[in-house]
Order: C-alpha cells, then sequence, then structure tokens
DNA sequence: ATTGATATATATCATTTTGATATATTATAA
DNA sequence: TTATAATATATCAAAATGATATATATCAAT
C-alpha cells in the first residue's frame, strides 16, 4: 500500500469477495455503501491501473469474449494482506461534510424561512435515505446468519439509526426556528 | 460565483460576520464547524486570491503596520449577494465518508475482535467529540438570545444528537458481535 | 426491421481538495 | 538567552470530484 488512497481500500475490500470490472465497483458502491462512502470512475479505473502495476489486484481476460471489452480484476495475496493491514490499523478519519449544515450556521443573518426551508430540504432527503435503508435492513434480516452479514447489518443500523436522529432533530430545529426565544426579530 | 468550490462559501459566510485573515479562517473552521465541515491552506489561500480577483472579497491593510505582514480580508457586496444566493439555493450536497463504516463492512471476513476494536476506536473518538460540543452548548445557551445564536446552538445540537446516537449504536453493536447470533464462526 | 432509450463499460480531463512542507516572524516559557 | 509554540502566508504533489467522450449491448415501442 503505497499511498493514502482510500479508493484502494475500497476496491480491495469490494474484490475480495468477487472479482469485478470497474464499472461493478461504481455500482456496488453505489448501491451497498452510499450512505457512508462516494466513489467516482474518474478516481476507480486510474485506482484499478496502478494498483495492477504494484501488485495489489491482477486482470483477468472475461472467459465469453463476445461482445463488449470488460476487464475483469481480482485481488492478488498481497492485497488481501493490504486490505488485513488497513483493517487492523487504528487510525481512522472520519470526514464529514454537511453543506446543509453549513447553511444553517451561516444562515443566521437571513430571514428565518431560509434556515427552515434548508432544513426542510434535508428532511426530505433523510426520509428517501431511510426508506432506502430500511429496505435492505429487512433483506439482511433473511440472511442474518450468514458469513459477513453481521458486519453489513452493522453499517445499516447505523445508517437508520443516524437518520432517525436527523430527522428528530428536524423536528425541533423547526419547532425552536418557529416559536424560538427570538421570533420577533426576523431579520437582524 | 463562478464555479462549484465549496470552500468560497465558507470563506464568505465567515467573512459576512467579520474582517480575517487566511490563518484566522482556518483557526474558525477547526475550531466552530469542525464537527461538520474540514479546511486547509492550500484551498484557503489560491480561493481567497481568486476571490479578490473575482470581486467577491477585498484586501485590507491592517492598521498597524508593525510586524509580520497580515492580510485581512473584508466581504464586498457581490460577495455579500453570492452568499445568500447559496442559502437560498435548495441544492445541497452532504457528502459523508466514514472510514470506520468502511472497515466494519469489510470486516466481516476478519476475527470478531478486528471490528470490536474499530468500534472501540470510533466510540473514543465520538466521545472526546462530545464533550467539546457540550462546552459549546453551555456557551451558546448563556447568549441564546442574540442575533444568529439560535443557527449555531442548531448546529451544535445536530452534533450532539448525532453523536449520542453513533454512543449507543456503539453498545448496541459490540453487544451483537460479542453475543451474536453467529458468536461461534469466529473465523470465516 | 428499425428506431430510440437505457444500461453496460472504459477512459480522460479540468477543477477542487487534501495533507504536507517551506519560510519567516512574534510571543511565551524555561 | 534560548527553545518552543503560535502566528502568518504560500506552494506542491497526490487524490478526489464531477463531467464528458466514446462505444457496445439490450430492450421496448413503433
Amino acid at each position: 500500500m503505497a499511498k493514502d488512497r482510500k479508493i484502494d481500500l475500497v476496491i480491495l475490500g469490494l474484490l475480495s469477495h468477487e472479482d469485478l470490472t470497474g464499472y461493478d465497483i461504481k455500482k456496488q458502491i453505489d448501491s451497498g455503501i452510499s450512505f457512508f462512502w462516494k466513489g467516482n470512475f474518474g478516481s476507480i479505473y486510474p485506482a484499478l491501473n496502478e494498483m495492477e502495476k504494484s501488485g495489489l489486484v491482477k486482470k483477468k481476460q472475461d472467459k465469453k469474449s463476445s461482445g463488449r471489452e470488460k476487464i475483469l480484476y481480482h485481488i492478488t495475496n498481497d492485497g488481501k494482506k493490504a486490505l488485513q493491514e488497513w483493517l487492523r490499523e487504528e487510525r481512522v478519519s472520519n470526514d464529514l461534510k454537511y453543506e446543509t449544515l453549513l447553511k444553517i450556521y451561516f444562515g443566521g443573518g437571513e430571514d428565518r424561512s431560509v434556515t427552515l426551508r434548508n432544513i426542510e430540504v434535508f428532511e426530505n432527503q433523510v426520509k428517501e435515505e431511510l426508506q432506502i435503508l430500511k429496505i435492505y435492513k429487512e433483506n439482511l434480516e433473511k440472511v442474518i446468519e450468514e458469513k459477513d452479514h453481521i458486519n453489513y447489518y452493522l453499517t445499516v443500523t447505523f445508517g437508520i439509526d443516524t437518520c432517525e436522529t436527523y430527522l428528530k432533530w428536524c423536528v425541533k430545529a423547526k419547532k425552536l426556528l418557529r416559536s424560538g426565544s427570538d421570533g420577533s426579530k426576523n431579520k437582524r
């Protein structure tokens, strides 16, 4: 593991279960872990190329050579070792960027309706997210006895718990803004 | 507002309250909003330069010219307008990157102790964060009647609520991992 | 059968952000 | 007086973002 590229670990983690193309990797990021991680083709394909050079993954020709070119990647032993090292490394960075909170923080000089609207927009996004997470949870509960699934389940309940907290906060926040101690001074 | 540079809005938001140097801006990001946003000198200084060229901020010579060079920035009317536009724009991206959850998600093939340790590390980080946020909250409650403070207060309670949810989840997660339905199969 | 729309698949690029380092001054503590 | 921490600006390589280009495959509707 040469550098600090987080996308490498995501790729190795996904490849540790099955061989995948770059496109597959993007799809799995978008579906399985999008609540707490994002990925782009612009980082995935270059990472795959460099990881092949450094021996963490290797290319596999797709058996049926019919149709469009398709590059399947397979994790090597070095790749597995790198993944395990990272899993045991205690240094982690959880980087959260809530543009919503930025707008709330800086919205104090504007009319209250601006902040209220920003909270509503957030609330709607969270409600959507929560619905999806609940479906994931139901599906996982059907197969919870299988290997790996407890870990998946934990990330899903993390998402659900935080979403529910967000929604409760939205209700509280709107109430405070509407009837709060500063109700008269709508403008600065 | 030419592009998609989020750091511009952070800078404008901070400058809308008082004139600041690039260094001040970094300090205020680290202290006031670090729970939900981060910033680096490597993006702040270049952004200030470009925003000066495009007329969103202007340089102000520090009155007392004694000592080290120091460039104070002041928000212009165009800058204020850009800030207000952004506050009213409903498109937001809340990008969360939890390396902790990544390790939990991909840790299903390892010994349970690895995931347990990763949860503990997270738990400790959150506890520290929570302590700081509670101090912020107490301080804000003393001056809640002042302009802007309801908005600051809301971001702090958001942080506290989510931290407390994280901690509850940690307890649940550890319990499930220790006595879970899959307790026998420590290894894959 | 053909058209159009969507999904699959790789690749690249400009812009933005990160994280680190370089440089220099000022304040403070030992 | 000397070391160290805080202040202050600037720059750079590496990484991530978000968009676009290119091409094939699939599938439904005409």
